[in-house]
DNA sequence: CTGTTAGCGCGTTCAG
DNA sequence: CTGAACGCGCTAACAG
């Protein structure tokens, strides 16, 4: 397969120049006689051609990219969200390049730098701090920015994230309505500002049914991960001396960890238990429990991320810079 | 922060040449002095240096990135592939490129091509067709070509799977013993070579046991959705007049769409239902049932493919070119 | 229709 | 230490 402009002009006896304007479709502003358009269309239909796609960066300044960081590409929220992404980056012609910064400053700053270097046209990021991340973004380059998920103030940068407030104000009304006695709030990574938002919701809700959130509320502020839903649920089990009759949870890595802690204290999960969390699992079909949850619509959220992405420099600043995109409330059996 | 060698000639005062034998690390062998070196170090400290990799990548023919090419990036087997993929690439100074084929060889078509085009270092894919890429991939470049998940016959490249065999073998054979009475196969896109080695581990310890499988085996050609696990299912109802005591799935989302099918018909998932299903999920903790599961190696699966990627060219003939990765067959309840 | 020219930024070599 | 030069392959403008 020829791998430039030079060797198909070689093979076809036409030159370079003439090679290139039937390739880059200016046939026409060029007249160029059908018969010679037919010979060359007909040889690259038969030999290919592979265009060399640095050279073309190079030179035009622009790679034809998407670079896309979050903390873990195995997550399904971020995953569909890459999926989602990447669907209309190929409607564009746009390549998604992704890298996952494992929560860690280190790896994220790198992943920026790296995508900087190739020159991607946008640049997404879910970022998991706060401090570092707006000092190396101020090489003031071309290339657009897009927060997501993770609203740091102050948000330098466009941001696209769900209603984590609407989503633990509803979930927590509806608990309030269901819930028999009290319920609890198992909770991961509550410094993160989606977190937080969840537990405003969450708060706020409280306050409409005049309920003293500090004896319901609980935290662990180390970080998201089915140890610490064991240990929340351990420390609930250990104070009510019995699995709690309702409770909530941060994400679904909590609530995995919850269930599994339920299970291994008690020998089997109660169909009684009242289950709220946020994010949504088409697994979570398979329990028999009442089950609330917050679904996030991850294609929306992409939409509005790449909305900002292609959004013209000169509307940059005129318009809002936080997208909030609604969730919804999902009640299982 | 400068972007050309350039700038920070000016900048600094020294030449250009200069400049870039600091940065590339070839001070001593042109000997450039100690206070110089620190100077410009210094100064990109300082201000920083985005490295143009369009220019490198076309000076070099080389682009340091992998291309990788799956069904659904969403799937959450190949976002953890993913995942673990990119974890590997990052540790060699490589960027991992991604794409969705969604199942369709014209899409996959175009993200190969769109590969080649930039020079991608190494291709990943775990193909949906078996005819059309063969040809494709007849353009001999230098790319390293590594085919996973699904091996289309005659295997032109190197190919990494799970051994589907095994695991269809082991999950029967359990299945057989644990089962009291007759047991179904609910089988979703049975053409997929992976599936067809499900198959094939099926029907063997079916024989082991000496029992007909036609008797037991239902199939679907059509695809792998919970839409076709929900059929299967209401198909099995309708025969059997009750949901089935035993059953095993192809994939999670068969066994997603055949419970909720079962919800549905009959109001409850019996807790007495014996339960089998290809691919893991941390979410079957939650179910009360005894439920086996084959759980395929995602890390392993990619050191795998990422072992033949950097292979050097001239061992690629000699050694065998079909890995075969073991899975582990987990038993809950 | 064709040929020429310039330049994108980097890596490298060669002659000072 | 420095300056000059080349070439990777492509785009684009201009002169025939």
């Amino acid at each position: 397969m020829p791998k430039t402009a030079e060797e198909i002009s070689i093979a076809t006896g036409f030159s370079i120049t003439t090679i290139r304007f039937v390739m880059n479709g200016q046939s026409e502003k060029y007249r160029i006689s059908a018969s010679t358009q037919k010979k060359i269309q007909d040889y690259i239909a038969i030999h290919g051609y592979s265009l060399n796609h640095a050279a073309r960066s190079l030179k035009l300044n622009r790679s034809d990219t998407i670079g896309l960081i979050v903390p873990d590409l195995a997550n399904a929220f971020f995953s569909r969200l890459m999926a989602a992404l990447e669907s209309l980056c190929r409607k564009r012609d746009l390549l998604l390049l992704t890298a996952s910064s494992h929560e860690d400053s280190e790896l994220e700053n790198r992943a920026v730098n790296n995508f900087l270097s190739r020159r991607v046209d946008g640049l997404v990021i879910a970022p998991c701090q706060k401090d570092t991340l707006p000092q190396l973004l101020k090489s003031k380059s071309r290339t657009a920015i897009v927060m997501f998920d993770r609203d740091f103030s102050p948000s330098l940068f466009p941001t696209v994230t769900s209603d984590n407030f609407q989503g633990g104000l509803e979930m927590t009304r509806k608990m309030l309505q269901e819930a028999d006695g009290s319920f609890y709030f198992l909770c991961g990574h509550a410094e993160l500002p989606s977190i937080h938002d969840r537990i405003r919701g969450f708060s706020a809700a409280c306050e409409e049914f005049g309920i003293r959130e500090s004896e319901n509320l609980l935290r662990l502020e180390a970080e998201n991960s089915a140890a610490v839903g064991r240990k929340l649920m351990q420390g609930l089990i250990d104070t009510l001396q019995r699995p709690p009759p309702a409770f909530m949870c941060s994400s679904l890595l909590i609530l995995d960890g919850a269930l599994q802690q339920i299970k291994s204290q008690t020998g089997h999960i109660d169909k009684d238990i009242l289950i709220a969390t946020f994010d949504d699992h088409t697994m979570l079909d398979l329990l028999p429990n009442r089950i609330l949850s917050i679904k996030q619509n991850e294609d929306a959220l992409a939409e509005r991320v790449f909305e900002r992405l292609i959004q013209p420099v000169s509307e940059r600043k005129g318009t809002q810079q936080c997208d909030i995109v609604p969730i919804e409330l999902i009640c299982r059996n």
